[in-house]
DNA sequence: AGCCACGGTGGGACCGCTCTCATCGTGCGC
DNA sequence: GCGCACGATGAGAGCGGTCCCACCGTGGCT
């Protein structure tokens, strides 16, 4: 007995003052349905007069149409989801989750489109949301925060659902539509700054590397060290956390010691690497340059305030919103990711 | 012409390969549409036969029931709005609103109601949001942040939409169910702290005053001196954020330049505060003790580390989810709200 | 034996909308 | 003056469900 919906009871319908329907505003505006209908979808065919009555009768009934009868017809259900394949706590609360939601929804402001949430589970309860994407219960989504092994990936792509991905998604196919942060340069830019302030054992603090965000700032890190002849040896990892960064640095310090500036792939990670320094006894920027990434608002909190490299969360994600609302209109020609710039923000870190 | 919804182009419906209806699990089950819906809905006057007949129908095709259908018929839509009555990007980056959205979605998870995020402009957009509440396109809803103007709270009580609100409303009217944070009570002990260690002359950095929050905060602030037989002359305003904090901070150093304690409304505020205070040369807790509000993250990354009253939003918005899927399945008796109440979270800034 | 209660079932109306199609004027060209 | 194209309109058929109701058969009563 594995039904795809648990089964809701049915309680009573609750007495509602009923609100106004086509027919009604048809019959005020002395008009057919028909021709409400038209008038209110764009106004093709429809003469100034039955228009303006129509229009009357909307406003003084107060009007709205009926959403599921509308999408029950047109296929379409004018709301599209925003998936988070991960409950995880830690994802919610994270500034970047909120820069999402904003740049989202910033897109989807003009047109009458509304956002759902959509939080998948990983696993079992996996299996929820992708039957409610499957059978369309939204017109598209954008999917946002994705691991190396989501399973969700390959059913978007299986059900041809419009959809838009932040961030390089790990299994690319073809025809994948995504924004992204050129990651790769941005960790190249914060280490060329440690480079130029005259740092010469550089570390880094990576992120996780089961997600792109991680391996490319890594990456950045590495090749910066590369071009200016640097060792690339001292790489821990964190987990993108304040705590996860503590620890990091702790290791980081107990076997390169000499360690003169770091690079960590969060803000979180260098705050929590500062405590770390400054219990130490090593003092920043002085004994140790550091530099974090993502300039999300934890970076001015810190002492000393954290010389980043600003993520544009929002409008990354705006970008992807307005993909995606290109790719419901049919207005898309290209599928082209769209890229955005890392910007180095210097404070006192570094 | 002010129509309630703007114009939609229509598109042409994509291709898509068709989601199994009703009508198809009946037929592969080998019974009618009726039966089929019994089984799916609980069963009730269903053979066991039939009952594993359209299991295993639906488990084939893989059949989720089409929302739009049903929804047109039972008049609910199976989905409930969280709204947002400000689109101020401060609102969606703050984690105090990350924090209420996983409460929700927590309370909301082992239902298959859908979360429908409705983000409220002020004055000429809430008419829109208005419309889309009153006109039952969701079942309930939660509402989040609401300063003292706000319109929509009024056309909400107007219109029996069964709704929550996190936070008291600032026009409270019978029938109105709410979760609220006991405010005052978290400003006393915040303030009470201080005068533990021994601080005489405390101010605060009060939130906005036209938030419940800020001046029930306030107000606890207030009575603990009072009772202290304390001066409570040391107060300026911020609006809950660092910046406004720090400003508030320096007005507050040069009107009372002899404060030891100082009780912020929020931890930004408190954030805020300590820059300024350091770089005014007082050492914190050594020369003006702080305490902040709400240790949603920000608390433990400054330096010090604040002690602060922590806030369980999480918690909170939980229980207003469940209070209003309690008030759907008409379940409940009470309206008292639920009052939640802060904690006392000691780190080293006072 | 006759009747009724009741579990199980299918038929069909209907929710509020969109959209196709037939109808009806009307102005235009010839 | 007649046909014709075309803009404006209304009638009506669904979209995919739910749910009321009528129907059937069986079993337990009287």
């Amino acid at each position: 007995m594995t039904a795809p919906t648990p089964r809701t009871l049915r309680r009573p319908p609750l007495d509602v003052p009923h609100a106004p329907t086509l027919e009604e505003v048809a019959k005020q505006a002395g008009v057919s349905r028909s021709t409400a209908s038209r008038a209110i979808n764009g106004g093709l065919r429809v003469s100034p007069s039955a228009q303006t009555a129509v229009d009357a009768a909307i406003a003084r009934l107060g009007y709205t149409p009926n959403r599921a009868a509308r999408s029950l017809v047109t296929r379409r259900t004018d709301s599209v989801a925003l998936v988070v394949p991960e409950p995880d706590e830690r994802v919610l609360t994270d500034p970047y989750f909120a820069g999402s939601l904003q740049g989202i929804s910033a897109a989807l402001e003009p047109t009458n489109i509304q956002l759902v949430l959509l939080i998948a589970r990983r696993g079992e309860g996996s299996q929820r949301t992708a039957h409610y994407l499957l059978n369309r219960h939204v017109d598209g989504a954008v999917v946002v925060s994705h691991h190396r092994d989501d399973a969700l990936n390959q059913v978007l792509v299986d059900s041809h659902l419009p959809c838009v991905f932040v961030g390089r998604p790990w299994t690319m196919t073809e025809n994948m539509t995504y924004v992204d942060l050129d990651n790769a340069t941005g960790g190249g830019i914060a280490t060329e700054h440690l480079i130029a302030a005259g740092c010469t054992r550089i570390a880094t603090i990576a992120g996780p590397l089961d997600m792109a965000a991680g391996i490319d700032r890594l990456a950045g890190w590495r090749a910066a060290l590369h071009a200016a002849g640097l060792s690339d040896e001292a790489m821990v990892c964190g987990d993108f956390t304040s705590a996860g960064g503590a620890a990091a640095t702790e290791r980081l310090l107990a076997a390169y010691p000499d360690v003169d500036g770091i690079f960590a792939a969060s803000d979180l990670m260098a705050a929590g690497a500062l405590g770390v320094l400054t219990r130490a006894g090593r003092s920043v920027p002085g004994d140790v340059r550091v530099v974090g990434f993502d300039d999300l608002g934890v970076a001015t909190t810190t002492a000393p305030p954290l010389t980043t490299m600003r993520n544009p969360v929002v409008e990354m994600s705006r970008a992807a919103g307005e993909l995606l609302l290109a790719l419901l209109a049919g207005e898309l020609e290209s599928t082209e990711p769209q890229i955005f710039q890392a910007q180095l923000v210097v404070r006192e870190s570094a």
